[in-house]
DNA sequence: ATGAAAGCGCTAACAA
DNA sequence: TTGTTAGCGCTTTCAT
């Protein structure tokens, strides 16, 4: 098997050719303080007539850090990775990690070989911190980690005492605010498509909303939430149940753009007219992708800000011994594109 | 800066506990040949006892792979990644590298920034090798590559003397067989929609339709070719000139699905019915994603065959020294799912 | 400001 | 079969 990389200059080699000691080299690679510029310039001109690159395994190895983290996706089901929330996310990642001079590694673990096999890179040493993504309710992933001292922050929270660094958006506000807006121009039968209820962003959606019926003096009863899956294909059966029951609907509150959509087809093929007869807000998960219907009022998360976030607090945790979590919770927006 | 990974018991300490040398646990640890039963079940025992973890760094500056693989993509714009293609394309390679034990790296590049760090991060020997895709015609980064040493594989080709390896679809071939098909099915006047033909498939794909036309003996006008960049928005307007200059089209041959669904929604707006009036044929680039529109008779690149060719390429380059370039191009195959 | 030297934790070649 | 040893290429004190 083996192979090994061929004729690769050392730093032993610059330093001889410079005509100074190892240290020094080192010292010009990382750009030290404390070496004479005339010395430097010498130093870089051997670099260069070498093409040395440094080794990295061998400067991990001597002590600092190996300059990259991973993005670890944990969805068995990749294809849902090409969904535009995903590719808004690792870009807004990337640019956050930018200036750190840190190389971001996406890794998927799809599989139980792959997450034993990621487990082992980053125990490893392999990288300096991971970020979590699409983590479920069960996943002990983040735990494992975090037992291995390896810094890492999660998009999104397992459960309400999430122990492990997570970035959050503010999902309960975000749906509360969503609702008190419904109700304030004048909405007053409104129902609400959810996600996934053993997810812990789809509980908390739903709790929003019902503190916002709850806010105005208004009961929540269980026949005016139907349960989806973040999917449109889900957004339209759920939208057919809950018109069923409710014929009156007058507003809706999906659990995500893309449920928002569905449930907005399904009322326009059962000849409703939108937002006229009938309001819908759902989380605005992709702020820059199209749409292919038109906008109406939005929760708005923060993608970027979330990213930024993250690598914030990796950064934090790099810095100094994990002695405590850290979570944040960013404030969504509420957006109106069209009158509701 | 700097952190430090925390007391991680080393092989040195698994030994002295086991009571054994350093050398025999690092056989247990790669499992190789030559060691005592008893010795192993000892060794294993004091590798649970410590929570011993190899140190990567350091077993790859001891001279054996990185065990890690990249898979770059040089996309700019980050967003596109976010289709079917290459979501279905990193599952295949995944899967691919499933049983190689090696860590799949997914690395974008999209600045300067990113790329000349990233030369640095394979230079630096992290990866074994480099697998890329969706690389533009000018992009010198695979030479770059190349020129390191570090076997790289391309998911296509730059050019007609690409010299880096790659894996390709026959798409001239694949084209070809459209062309031919359409003619023996009665249709007569076929119509192209191609890719930016900047790109070197679609300039295949273009040469694979005049060669069918030109193997029934008919000539090509370019007024019957109308260049597109792949996405539905252009197929469309392609379509929409096309028919403009020539109101007798009974078939069109476009790009990728993506196109072809553009040009058929811009034919069923015309009043046209597809395929009666007109038959059309795309290059199916996502077999396993659903379709919005009805299928169609399409050219199928195997892209889980694509996966599966590259990684086969990088680990054959990985074993012998790279003394030559390897090319793989793949039969593509004519699916008819409708009467053309 | 700079050189010398001591590791970092592992693999692999060589003894035993 | 197993222990010992010599590096892998770099960072980092510690002298100078």
């Amino acid at each position: 098997m083996g192979r090994r990389r061929p004729d690769t200059p050392t730093l032993e080699e610059v330093a001889a050719r410079a005509g100074v000691g190892r240290g020094t080299v080192s010292r010009v690679v990382n750009n030290a303080a404390g070496v004479r510029e005339s010395t430097r310039q010498a130093v870089q001109q051997a670099i260069a007539e070498l093409g040395y690159v440094p080794n990295l395994a061998a400067r991990t190895l001597a002590g600092r850090r190996a300059d990259a983290v991973a993005l670890v996706v944990t969805e068995p089901d990749w294809r849902l990775f090409a969904e535009p929330f995903f590719s808004e996310i690792v870009s807004s990642l990337g640019d956050a990690l930018a200036d750190t001079g840190m190389q971001l590694l996406l890794t998927m673990v799809r599989s139980d070989t792959e997450r034993k096999r990621f487990l082992e890179y980053a125990r490893g040493g392999r990288v300096d911190g991971a970020l979590l993504v699409s983590v479920r309710a069960d996943d002990t992933l983040p735990d494992m980690l975090a037992e291995a001292r390896l810094p890492t922050v999660m998009l999104g929270r397992r459960s309400g005492d999430e122990h492990v660094s997570y970035v959050d958006a503010d999902n309960a506000g975000g749906a509360r605010s969503a609702v008190t807006h419904l109700l304030a121009t004048g909405r007053k039968a409104i129902a609400t498509i959810t996600g996934p209820l053993d997810m812990y962003v789809a509980q908390s959606r739903l709790r929003g909303y019902r503190q916002g019926l709850a806010a105005a003096g208004l009961s929540t009863d269980a026949s005016w939430i139907a349960e989806g899956d973040f999917t449109e294909e889900s957004g339209r059966h759920a939208m057919a149940r809950l018109l069923a029951r409710h014929p009156e609907i007058d507003a809706v509150l999906a659990a995500s753009d893309t449920t928002a959509a569905g449930a907005l087809r399904e009322l326009r093929a059962t000849g409703r007219r939108v937002p006229e007869d009938v309001a819908i807000i759902g989380f605005d998960d992709f702020p820059l992708a199209e749409q292919t219907e038109p906008r109406l009022t939005t929760v708005r998360q923060p993608l970027a800000e979330i990213g930024r976030a993250m690598v914030r607090l990796l950064l934090e945790e790099l810095e100094e011994p994990a002695l405590a979590w850290r979570h944040v919770i960013l404030r969504t927006e509420l957006i109106r594109r069209d009158s509701a």
